[in-house]
DNA sequence: GACTATAGGTGTACGGTGTACACTTGTCAA
DNA sequence: TTGACAAGTGTACACCGTACACCTATAGTC
């Protein structure tokens, strides 16, 4: 009896402590995120976490790439517009399930999943006739806006909706009569009744973005010029 | 002579306690930023600053709005594009000085200098005759790009211009073969002689969308409805 | 001038963090 | 059977934010 194994558990690896990483931080965010939380979700001593990943930076770095792998690659079947917009709005729901991630897509060492990301969009822009430099330009915009745009959804969520007027008056009158700011006040009374929603919100920057790009690569491909 | 107060230092208060950690923060980041290091730079014992900020939190909330202060408002002398150009380049200049803000522009207890700027804006946007949904979408694009490139060119600043290429290469030897990311490698290999230029960089993307959001006020503006 | 309230700075202590280092234990090869 | 090695443990250290009790110097009032 006591030789049986007593309800073994499954050992550790790299992967399960990655995601269960992952899920932690869904769960509870970056700052109620930690080595010790993370050992005893796992049902573990925080010292055995490393005998499979080096240090929590190195973690951190793991963690970002399978945010990176769950981002739809461009889809070479479409024109490039629709595979960069479909790409976009991949990334926008991936940050939404993983928010932690938000500031640190391009700041770590970037993982396999990442590159072939980078790379595959780079090449859906450059097979689309954007030349070298614009197809550099066309990236930055592009990615400038969906992480932007996720850090504001991010934090603008603490307001509910229709929780929002409410919100912006308690913080005017905290700071300064509302008088003062005027517009504010008219974003406070007219927006909770709009029916205003963030996806559409995302798509109406992305599309205005994507379609500026290409008028400006059909002018290039008049005039090429790699 | 012991009665002479020997070389007095000037006692804490607010503002002073607020601007050493804006200073500390720009030198050693938001990771090298703690209350004791804070505390050491101004010569006083830790709890000392207690007497002037709530916490570490309140102390944060009002670093950012330093930040915000920092940025010029849109002047109304100006049409609403050039007015919106400056401002958004003002904006990406205060980020570059102060790196460390730049995830937390929107996500703390906004002080007057945020309400400020946020209601300076859209105002600037409705006298330019945006109507009042469209206004919010141009204000939502415009913030998203800014904050997004801030994000992204401070990231990538860690490979310094011309050290892009390798950095790109040593990555791409430690996570597969050169050959698996085509792209990449093109970027590594002509990146670097073309003198890139960040801020060059940000003025496309940025001219770009304040291009697109004039071309659609235009139309707005024949076919009105508020 | 004596008395007291108060604001500003101090010292100690507690529970949290990441992780170095030495240890045990369980598994498989020879 | 032995011995190597991988996986998990326990202890310890330096750092963090900050609660709480304390001191001290100044300001106001009588």
């Amino acid at each position: 009896m006591a030789k049986q194994k007593i309800a073994t558990r499954e050992p550790l690896s790299r992967t399960r402590v990655l995601r269960a990483a992952v899920a932690l931080a869904d769960q509870a965010g970056l700052e109620g995120f930690s080595m010790r939380g993370l050992a005893q979700e796992l049902g573990v001593v925080p010292m055995a976490l490393y005998k499979h990943v080096a240090n929590k930076d190195e973690l951190l770095d793991g963690m970002v790439d399978i945010v990176f792998s769950e981002i739809e690659l461009p889809s070479s079947d479409l024109d490039w517009r629709s595979a960069m917009r479909l790409r976009a709005l991949s990334t926008r729901e991936a940050l939404k399930r993983h928010g932690w991630a938000i500031g640190m897509m391009e700041s770590r060492h970037p993982g396999p999943a990442n590159l072939r990301h980078h790379d595959a969009v780079m090449g859906c822009l450059r097979g689309a006739g954007f030349p070298f430099a614009m197809a550099v330009h066309a990236y930055s915009v592009q990615d400038a806006y969906i992480y932007g745009f996720a850090l504001q959804e991010r934090d603008l969520a603490f307001e509910t909706p229709d929780s929002a007027g409410e919100a912006a008056r308690r913080r005017a009158e905290t700071v300064g009569r509302l008088e003062d700011y005027p517009y504010l006040v008219e974003i406070a009374a007219k927006l909770p009744g709009s029916g205003y929603d963030s996806a559409v919100e995302f798509a109406w920057g992305l599309d205005l973005i994507l379609e500026g790009l290409e008028r400006l690569r059909q002018v290039e491909a008049k005039a090429p010029g790699d």
